[in-house]
DNA sequence: TCAAAAAATGCAATCGATTGCGCAAAAAGT
DNA sequence: ACTTTTTGCGCAATCGATTGCATTTTTTGA
């Protein structure tokens, strides 16, 4: 199909009875080079319609300019925008963007991470799946000193950068809040608490209550994995107790739509009766009815800071190997789920 | 900092004191080489923790086993959900993906469309941004021969496969569907019909108003960008003419949304007194009170079939150019907001 | 036993861009 | 006028894997 269809700079080179050395220069804009053969050059590149050949380029340079991203699903909100965060600052820093999702399943991830690695990105950014309890496949990166971020899920005990948001404190905003609306009796529906950002919030939970002398009952803390099926079993539970509670903090906002869901059905009033909030701000929690009380995670910005954080990291000559760990702010969004007073 | 710390294939041919060459068609399985050569050489590679660099091989073989892909927005529900589409089928065929977003510029659009070009990849996916009104910078693989696939804004003109949906069906399906409720006087909040989807759905919605034996009014077609701010301000308009309308087929669940919120707040009964019909599925209007009606676009499948279609492209040699404008089904969707009727 | 055929492996060029080193020409200095 | 310095450019190696065309080794056949 096409043989000799691209134009080299042997063929710039030939033209111009000069060695590809020199235009080589002159693209690049070596100093080597005087203007006079510089603009010679150019001219018939842009004439002739040379593209470089990257790949060729990557080769002698041992440089991509490619990042990769692995996240367990693209196509969920909060990793979607991660991502077009990661997107916005890669292409305004020359470099693209190799994305593959896990699937939640750690061999694809392993299989994944192993391919970018082949494929010599310069850096990469990863959330984890939630099988994943072995890091070899990371180890690779880490060993090649190729820079590494991860974020939300993280690894801490891998040498890379982590993107987070501090949910100890927002399980702690998230319970005040409840508690200064006046709910009385506060569950929360945790999740695998094996993660340390689940454990995190359940936490906060319990400091909140300490702060304001409210017991902590073990009975009003439930652990599942959040799903739509997990918060409806959960608030059916909670409200057969004996003492029942008035208000739930939910580990996500999946949960707390089907516990809004299954109150409304069962005719109790939301948020008179009973108060929710749920996590991560995903855009059903604002359409909802009522509207859904949750805390937003700054998931374009986070990716803005992963890449800017591996962008630098990527071209930090000097190894000053210092790990940072970023906590990113979140915000309390006080929507009508938990909203009861001025 | 990593100096010679990647193994090649020379490094494991020198311990064996065998050729390059040989390691090379071994690790390829190639058959001219015999099976114990082939054990010792994949067992010391093993060993030796060999990686192959596939920016050499893809040099040298002029293919990046590489698919881009240009979308306006990664961050949207349907583009997320595509890419995550391709992903599943690149994958499983060995491809990497690229992905840009063009923000819905035509600038940046052009400059993602070059960047993956001289990135040499395999092929190209691609929706145009909303400002896209030239094409030059697609042509450029086209002439090339580089596969070319365009998704839900396709280009009529350019050669290149397209996967669609059916507007003209869908405007049909949807709007008949409110006939079958009972609704009368139909309205039809349409998108900008340069965009040759937009206009498809409108006169869908033409078409079955003429099967019915119903008027088409031009007042009741509004059209504008389908924001959230665009579907108060039609809603608002609608009820405010001399004959307003008991339904609308809106061009997007966005705009739909908007409608709902302002029907109740106003106080009109959804569906009982005004049906409202959304397109594209979102996730919140499933949740919206009352749901949404709408129409769902196979967004994974669009990906998959893309991702096929290209794959498929860029391993036929024999180049058998017929390009395929393949349509989607997509799926009515009936919810509570257009549902008064058994 | 020896030539012919088959099997296994090596040599060297190639993909296209980059770069250390060196050489020649021009400019500067004495 | 002659040496020294500066400027401009080319040679050839390199990045690592692949492959057409030998060449060597082994097997087969008469």
């Amino acid at each position: 199909m096409d043989k000799k269809a691209s134009v080299t700079i042997h063929d710039i080179a030939r033209e111009l009875k000069i060695s590809a050395s020199t235009v080589s220069r002159a693209l690049n804009n070596n100093p080597r080079i005087s203007q006079a053969t510089k603009d010679r050059i150019r001219e018939l590149a842009l004439k002739m319609g040379y593209q470089p050949n990257i790949i060729a380029s990557n080769l002698r340079n041992r440089k991509t300019n490619t990042i990769g991203i692995v996240v367990p699903l693209i196509n969920r909100h909060f990793f979607s925008t991660f991502i077009s965060g990661v997107e916005d600052v890669a292409f305004r820093a020359g470099y693209n963007v190799i994305i593959s999702q896990s699937n939640d399943l750690l061999e694809k991830e392993k299989k994944i991470v192993h391919s970018l690695f082949s494929n010599q990105v310069d850096g990469l950014i990863a959330s984890l799946s939630m099988q994943t309890n072995e890091f070899d496949h990371f180890e690779l990166f880490i060993k090649k000193n190729i820079p590494l971020v991860f974020f939300d899920r993280v690894v801490p005990e891998l040498k890379a950068h982590k993107i987070v948001v501090d949910d100890f404190a927002v399980g702690l905003k998230a319970t005040q809040h409840l508690i200064d609306q006046g709910y009385k009796r506060i569950a929360h529906l945790a999740g695998p608490t094996v993660l340390n950002t689940y454990r995190a919030r359940m936490e906060g939970y319990i400091e909140a209550l300490r702060k304001n002398n409210l017991p902590v009952i073990e009975d009003l803390i439930i652990y599942n994995r959040l799903t739509r099926i997990d918060g409806q079993e959960a608030i059916r539970h909670l409200l057969s107790i004996k003492n029942p509670p008035d208000a739930v903090f939910c580990g996500n906002d999946t949960s707390a739509l089907s516990m809004i869901v299954y109150l409304k059905k069962i005719g109790i009033k939301i948020p008179e009766e009973f108060g929710i909030i749920g996590f991560s701000n995903e855009p059903f929690s604002e359409v909802v009815t009522p509207s859904m009380s949750t805390l937003k995670q700054p998931a374009f910005e986070m990716g803005v800071k992963a890449a800017e954080l591996l962008i630098g990291e990527i071209e930090n000559k000097d190894g000053s190997k210092k790990y940072q760990t970023i906590t990113m702010p979140t915000e309390l969004i006080i929507r009508e789920s938990s909203f009861r007073k001025q």
